[in-house]
DNA sequence: CGCAATATTGATTCCGTTCAAGGGTGGTGG
DNA sequence: CCACCACCCTTGAACGGAATCAATATTGCG
């Protein structure tokens, strides 16, 4: 299968966690794994699901997302080319505590967790690595706490648009490289759908955006740290 | 000091991340590391700071927080007997996101980082216990932005003083075994401190809750739990 | 005992949600 | 090829939850 070919060596990506591990390790990585494609709007795995293996994305764009009781979706995470997900799942035995959806077409490797667990067993550095790696999301974490706590929609907009520029780049006409619909934006942002509309159109008009479509161009991101940064 | 013999065997407490440790590693640890007493006030560790070793509690509580631009604390996390907490920075040797101040007097050791790396490095079980810990807060936190983003604030006081109680217990008396301020109570659930008061009242109106002081008592559990996961 | 910190209650304002209605867009099948 | 349908986007109007401002109580510590 093509998806198998294109994934191979993706574990080696040198900016994954997997970077720690020894040649021999690798190749018993690469042998245990399998690849898939999936497409916009494809479940990888769901909240309250048992998961029994971590996801590497080779490409393509999940988002990772907790569900209200009203069924509003919160997004806590993104995952991109070289991320893994669902580690926390597998390294505790418990179930998933959130539910990972492809909005960008994807081709995702499946780890075994014993494969993982053997990992973090006996390679101390990438026990290491992967614990950084939680530590770096939970303080992520816990800065979206205070921040979704004290700061304004407006300035949640700003700080939102700031960090998909910083995670997925611009394309070659400078726009964001990840499309989102509004309600996805408002669900990163954690309000309406309607009033993310709302401040985009004053953005807009006051020429800190441009939009094409879904597409979303920064275009004064001075103004736009300000902003989020709450000294306006 | 009286301190030091008082934290003999802390490190062993059997709910503890360090219940994973061979006998020689403990008393490996148990020679390395140093004990303190602290007060109400006294700060452990500030923001932005850099730790060179982590905190483990032999008693007393911790509030962990982070402050907004404007000054205002959002608490995310506590400490208590048993709890460590700086192990973040320590590990990814990244200065501290978080201060951590002490809200009830209490004795803590402190843990040079070259000996949580070591354990961490050598002792596989170790170290999954203290990422399994790592991954239990990334939740936490998870549910939290999804709570503070989407539930009222009369609902996720309802869900602060449950946590407080499952977290922190009763007293004889049948109130929370944590004192804390309106304003430390306003800086969990996230709002201000003359909403947290009037929602306090009001509970205490409906009999929800009685309240001696800053002592809080959980009449009605069962409405708290309803109120809390938003079916009211 | 007195002062500073904390708690309480009321009045007012406003940010953001909700409800409602209409317009645009893209994909699918006749 | 284009018509239709589902989905998404947009804007307006009204409401309401919570913040803010303000003016006392009350507590508790030095």
């Amino acid at each position: 299968m093509s998806a198998d070919k294109s994934c191979k060596g993706c574990a080696c990506a040198s900016n994954s966690v997997f970077k720690s591990l020894t040649i021999e390790e690798n190749s018993f990585l690469e042998s245990e794994k399998s690849c898939n494609e999936y497409k916009r709007g494809d479940i990888i795995y769901r909240e309250g699901s048992r998961i029994n293996g971590v996801f590497c994305l080779f490409s393509g764009i999940l988002k990772i997302y907790k569900t209200g009781s009203d069924g509003k979706e919160q997004i806590v995470a993104f995952a991109k080319e070289g991320d893994i997900t669902g580690y926390r799942s597998v390294l505790s035995s418990e179930p998933a505590c959130t539910t990972a959806e492809v909005i960008q077409d994807a081709h995702i490797c499946f780890i075994p967790a014993a494969v993982i667990i053997h990992l973090v067993k006996s390679n101390g550095d990438f026990a290491l690595s992967l614990m950084q790696l939680t530590c770096k999301e939970l303080n992520q974490a816990n800065s979206y706490i205070k921040d979704i706590a004290q700061k304004t929609v407006r300035e949640r907009l700003a700080e939102a648009l700031l960090m998909l520029e910083e995670n997925f780049g611009l394309n070659n006409e400078g726009y964001l490289n990840i499309i989102l619909t509004r309600e996805e934006l408002a669900n990163i942002v954690g309000t309406a759908t309607e009033s993310v509309i709302r401040l985009l159109s004053e953005f807009k008009a006051e020429k800190t955006i441009s939009m094409q479509g879904k597409r979303i161009k920064l275009d004064n991101k001075v103004y736009l740290e300000k902003l989020s940064k709450s000294f306006n």
